[in-house]
DNA sequence: GTCTATACATCGATAGAC
DNA sequence: GTCTATCGATGTATAGAC
């Protein structure tokens, strides 16, 4: 948990991954942080103290706090990934679709302000930029996918699929955190999808 | 929209339902604030500047800005079961139960502030008085019973409804703010609830 | 009830020395 | 790349006059 990696390509350069090893520090760090005190309250100050540095020393890292707020979005994106990549998904499509929908709520139950950051934009004023929100679109492609291979691909299917997902994920998370109450319901959520669409595969 | 009450009971003592006059206008300004600039940047400063006063002054209505808080949450429940009360719910319990869900999420859909204090709880260390905690448990029994009467008793059934409910809430409000693209979903929802229960009624 | 004045803390960000 | 020093803004809250 909370492995995280500054950039997506690995580099050679010795002074390169020392400074990105130092962002992912920070990037860690500041998730820390948000747990303790919210998304919204992290500072600057405090993340720079955590990690023996001074405040102004930051910015050698970060253009500003908006830009951090980029990398631990982009970072949570690539946790998500990763977790589903460690995962091996078989069986029917159903099946499948069951075992990624459970997956999920765990990865958002195990961490309640990471799930805010990557699914409810508490943060006023952020926007992720292009790059990091490539990491979302990826996810909610592979998401599509398995979906669709279960014969949810109507519009409509897709748009209950994610409100239910959704749903339980929140559920989850707000009213038993680390627990499994609305996970469990995984797969009695996922036929319930599948029976009602109106015209069956 | 956005009528408020300052208290449930109205009163004679006209100084008194001054004071809730002003209180109901500072409550209204706030959530105006709150549109504009996020629940969590409310400034004091900006508030009481809107109702031509000074920021100290704003210390006679409420003690904190918790205390602020507290009356947004309070009037945003009672906005809801305002709102419902208006409503008149004819039919089977199945019509009645997917009327109730397209409501919540049109109120929801419309203001995503006020769905944001009621349903998020977006503020750090706020935690709402018992007294306006009861105008959510208010509410919570409304929903229950009427899910009751539909025949969503068991508590996993119930869990999973306001999964549904909550998801698909959310994803209006997130993805189609003052649509209905969601709420639209409200009919196939609850069919699809009611159809997934282990032992039918 | 409203005001002025102010205390006091915290914040993000910049300038410039080393 | 890290530091000290500091700016300028903003925030909540209190004291005390009127």
């Amino acid at each position: 948990m909370q492995v995280s990696a500054a950039k997506t390509h690995t580099t050679r350069d010795p002074r390169l991954s020392r400074r990105e090893a130092k962002i992912a520090a920070l990037v860690s760090e500041a998730w820390e942080l948000a747990r303790r005190d919210g998304l919204a309250a992290i500072s600057l100050r405090d993340l720079a103290a955590a990690v023996g540095l001074r405040q102004p020393s930051l910015y050698v890292y970060f253009d500003s706090k908006l830009a951090l707020y980029d990398a631990l979005f982009a970072d949570g994106y690539r946790q998500l990934l990763t977790y589903l990549d460690d995962r091996d998904y078989s069986g029917t499509p159903r099946d499948v679709l069951v075992e990624f929908t459970r997956d999920l709520i765990t990865f958002a139950s195990a961490d309640a302000v990471r799930y805010q950051m990557l699914f409810q934009r508490p943060i006023p004023g952020f926007e992720p930029t292009t790059e990091s929100f490539a990491f979302a679109l990826e996810f909610y492609e592979r998401a599509t996918a398995l979906a669709g291979a279960a014969g949810i691909r109507a519009q409509t299917d897709i748009d209950l699929f994610a409100a239910v997902i959704n749903g339980l994920s929140h559920q989850q998370v707000a009213n038993d955190p680390g627990g499994h109450r609305w996970a469990d319901l995984a797969d009695r959520a996922i036929d319930m999808l599948l029976a009602s669409r109106p015209q069956p595969t």
